[in-house]
DNA sequence: GCGTTCACG
DNA sequence: ACGTACGTGAACGCC
């Protein structure tokens, strides 16, 4: 007959354990998880031997137990447990739940016994009971029908103890270690003993007389003078340290065993902890119906697919209801080119509606164009800005969108990869619907919704527009609470159409411009080729930092400046280094330059001009950077050079769309330190803004105490370089680097600009301080950023913790204040009827394409939103240039 | 798909 | 003593 297995587990015990067994381990967030894992790898080789049909984990509980009432020192000498082992503490606890295993913690008990009692509940319940620890004291417990697994050195290695092999081995009976814990005491928890017995002589002794009460009864006749006068001596610790040691098997538990029959884990849960804890063997363990993706797990589809003879029927619904989420859906990914080929509405409390509109556009747009326009009813859906591209498409200006909960999400956590409407539902629901992935898949097979079945397409429409419903209110709860409401519905949700405008207006591209410049890129690209090979000596793809670096360290024998981890650097710090060594490193700095420009600006931006406006559509990003601003793509026109004048002139392509129009760049000076005077409230730095100073020549004049006139162009570029360092977050190494100065001279000068500017310095570690306290820091308009980094305990990681939380709210808060302009000049322009529209922003400059007898009234415009969109105690200061081309606005 | 390099604020 | 500036995206080589 089969008996079944009763796993009973010390928590506390063998999470010490496989903490001191294994490396310090820790997440790319710092979070330590060496214990929680070598505790999971034990458990789950104790499932896989003993399949067990009962189990729990025992906890000891904070505070004192009866055993300390008895005596106090008990554990006294025990060390604190190490912070990093003790934030373990609750993540195994986490887990635990989500694998639905019983956690059972009592107070004034320890968990061993806790562990006893269930033992013995189990052993009268005719179990096989197996009792898992690190802690040989559970010896005692061992019986017929009870196994003590106690680790040995690794993690994986158990030894078996059961009554037998006790007995074998010891020559006593398991209950017979209380005895033997009362003679020899206990080092770790503080359990005098009778001095001078160890396990030896206290074997000895319990083999000889059962037990202490007889070693007393029958003193007279124990051998050894020295051992005698002990044993006589210590009595009473005798019978203390037995009764301290013995484990406790009438805890007043409040369960019973069948309670922690065996039950199925949750396993979303389970994965999400496993991945956030980057746990990826351990993934294995979780059935596969969970972990991939494609799975439908039991969502119910709700919808209707319809043509135009419902069309009047489903603009009544909206009506009725006031509200409705939407979806368009294209015919591949490029959202700007492609053909809109259908339509997924949602009224309020309604299904979904798809319509297939490859061939009744004409008629969907008379009746909804009405509704999408319509002020009263509101609209809500999941990334708005495609669908926003293509009303625009059709000429639909739409009005009052409350919602999006790609947006939402990212100002609750900005610092999340995957804002997918199918992530959404797992993050706050635990299920997932469809993926666009698991629809179109992935790769160079990836296919477009136009070859894709009308049903699944539905389907996938549908189970968006029904989350994005369910999401809003408790997203809104969340954002409300952590006083997010003007940033969601004054900026970020109107920057929505500011953006969608901008994409779908696009810059014009001068073609022949490009092309002439590349010529002139490649006819130089050409002779440095020729010319580097020749000074190498050999043939050679310049393009290769691995044969770069061979050429210049093992052919040319010039010194090895730094190495990457896969070899030799040969980026352009080291080129510098080596130039006046050898006249092929400059040629190569010139190649690595002119190459670039041709690649990636010549090349990159010819391919993405789009045919038919002759203009390029960049994307612009809402969700990606974790400090708030917008980032670009395809291509990155946040990123066209500038800074050399051979890079500048690709910005003569950059052109306003006719003779007619111009542009007009809009700057704003020095945002992020003005952002930073207002915050710290710096008087000195408040008032060199106000005074209208040049900031560096002033920072240089005081840190450096020389009259302002005096200062030199040298004092003047430190000073700049040091007011960078102090909105990144600074350190003299970085310093000291980027303006190649010692290290101690860099220190001083951090010193001296922190003892001018006080208030910065409190700021400084004032910010430290409370994104520590609070695990986040937040802008000026309430935008947070998590940063688990500050409390990690690896110095590195909580250093970039620290120079994230310096840094977040000044470059956050500064992207709080251009986007409000952005939506401000976009309304006025929009509201005034101009010709004139926004196409671009560069994180503190905004360019408008501008019509030329509206001029003067844009730059007023520009001037003044951009200035007094939010009052801060240093004024901000925006130039505004104009030209014919990017290039000319300067 | 990752690492290196380099373009921008 | 630790090993460093903050935030991005694209091209290319290499496995």
């Amino acid at each position: 007959m089969d008996t079944k297995n009763f796993v009973i587990i010390d928590g506390s015990s063998l999470l010490h354990r496989a903490f001191y067994a294994l490396p310090l381990l820790s997440t790319k967030k710092g979070i330590y998880t060496n214990g929680v894992y070598g505790f999971l790898t034990m458990l789950y080789k104790i499932q896989e031997d003993y399949t067990p049909a009962y189990i729990c984990v025992a906890f000891d509980k904070k505070g004192p137990t009866f055993r300390h009432k008895e005596y106090k020192e008990y554990k006294g000498t025990r060390q604190e447990t190490p912070s990093e082992l003790a934030q373990q503490f609750p993540i195994i606890r986490e887990i635990l739940d989500a694998m639905n295993i019983t956690i059972l913690e009592m107070q004034e008990y320890e968990a061993d016994d806790i562990a006893g009692t269930l033992a013995k509940m189990g052993e009268q319940k005719d179990l096989d009971v197996i009792l898992v620890t690190g802690d040989r004291d559970y010896l005692q417990l061992a019986s017929d029908k009870t196994k003590v697994l106690i680790t040995r050195k690794g993690i994986t290695e158990l030894e078996i103890f059961d009554r037998e092999k006790i007995i074998s081995e010891y020559g006593i009976e398991p209950k017979q270690f209380i005895d033997l814990k009362g003679l020899m005491g206990d080092k770790s928890d503080n359990i005098p003993g009778v001095p001078g017995i160890g396990e030896k002589t206290g074997l000895k002794l319990i083999r000889e007389y059962g037990c202490i009460e007889n070693v007393y009864k029958d003193i007279d006749n124990v051998s050894g003078k020295k051992l005698k006068e002990n044993l006589i001596e210590n009595e009473s610790i005798a019978y203390i340290s037995k009764r301290l040691g013995q484990i406790i098997t009438t805890v007043p538990l409040e369960v019973e065993v069948d309670d922690l029959i065996v039950k199925e884990a949750d396993w979303y849960n389970l994965k999400q902890q496993f991945e956030d804890l980057e746990f990826k063997s351990l993934l294995d363990k979780i059935p596969k119906e969970f972990t991939q993706k494609n799975e439908e797990i039991n969502y119910e589809y709700d919808f209707k697919n319809v043509d135009k003879s419902k069309f009047e029927d489903l603009a009544n619904y909206i009506q009725k209801s006031g509200k409705f989420a939407f979806k368009f859906v294209n015919g591949n990914s490029n959202y700007i080119e492609s053909s809109i080929i259908g339509v997924g509405i949602k009224p309020k409390g309604e299904a979904t509606y798809y319509i297939n509109l490859e061939n009744n556009m004409d008629e969907f747009v008379s009746i909804f164009k009405p509704i999408f326009e319509d002020k009263t009813i509101k609209k809500i859906g999941h990334n708005l800005k495609l669908d926003i591209v293509q009303l625009f498409k059709l000429n639909i200006h739409m009005d009052n969108f409350v919602f999006d909960s790609m947006i939402a999400q990212y100002l609750i956590n900005p610092s999340q990869t995957d804002y997918s409407i199918n992530q959404l539902s797992e993050d706050y629901f635990g299920t997932y619907g469809i993926s666009e992935e698991d629809l179109l898949g992935k790769g160079k097979n990836a296919k477009n919704f136009n070859q894709i079945d009308l049903e699944e397409i539905s389907k996938y429409i549908s189970f968006m527009l029904d989350t994005v419903f369910k999401l809003e209110p408790t997203m809104l709860d969340t954002i409300e609470e952590q006083n997010m409401d003007e940033l969601l519905f004054d900026v970020e949700l109107p920057l929505i159409e500011v953006l969608a405008s901008m994409e779908f207006y696009g810059f014009e591209i001068d073609k022949d411009e490009l092309i002439k410049l590349g010529k002139e890129y490649d006819d130089e690209i050409n002779d440095l080729t020729n010319s580097i090979h020749e000074l190498g000596g050999m043939e050679f793809n310049i393009n290769s930092p691995k044969q770069i670096g061979e050429v210049l360290f093992e052919k040319l024998n010039l010194p090895i400046i730094k190495k990457t981890k896969t070899g030799y650097s040969t980026d352009v710090e080291v080129l510098e280094k080596l130039k006046d060594q050898h006249p092929i490193v400059n040629n190569i700095l010139r190649y690595r330059q002119i190459v670039k420009l041709k690649s990636t600006y010549i090349d990159g931006l010819l391919n993405l001009i789009n045919k038919e406006t002759n203009r390029i559509h960049s994307s612009f990003n809402q969700t990606i950077t974790t400090t708030g601003r917008i980032s670009s793509t395809e291509p990155n026109l946040q990123n066209i050079p500038v800074r050399t004048e051979d890079g500048r002139r690709i910005r003569k392509a950059f052109i306003a769309k006719s003779p007619d129009y111009k542009l007009l760049d809009g700057d704003y000076s020095q945002i992020e330190l003005r952002v930073l005077a207002h915050i710290s409230g710096d008087p000195k730095m408040i008032e060199a803004f106000k005074n209208n100073d040049d900031i560096h020549q002033k920072t240089a004049s005081e840190v450096f105490h020389v009259p302002l006139e005096e200062v030199t162009p040298v004092l003047r570029y430190r000073a700049k370089a040091v007011n960078f360092g102090i909105i990144y977050g600074i350190s003299d190494f970085g310093l000291s680097r980027d303006l190649n100065v010692s290290r101690k001279e860099a220190k001083e000068y951090i010193q001296k600009y922190l003892e001018n500017y006080k208030l910065v310095k409190e700021y400084m570690s004032d910010i430290v301080n409370k994104g520590k306290e609070q695990g986040y820091v937040e802008t000026l308009l309430h935008r947070r950023r998590f940063i688990p980094e500050l409390k990690a305990k690896n110095f590195n990681v909580r250093s970039f913790g620290e120079r994230i939380a310096m840094n977040t709210p000044i470059q956050g808060s500064a992207a709080d204040i251009i986007k409000m302009a952005m939506v401000k000049v976009y309304n006025e322009l929009k509201k005034r009827n101009l010709k004139s529209r926004l196409i671009l922003q560069v994180h503190d400059e905004l360019i408008i394409e501008t019509y030329v007898d509206e001029i003067d009234l844009v730059r007023e415009i520009m001037k003044d939103t951009m200035e007094n969109c939010i009052d801060l105690c240093a004024p901000l200061k925006v130039d505004i240039l104009m030209g014919d081309s990017w290039y000319d606005t300067k």
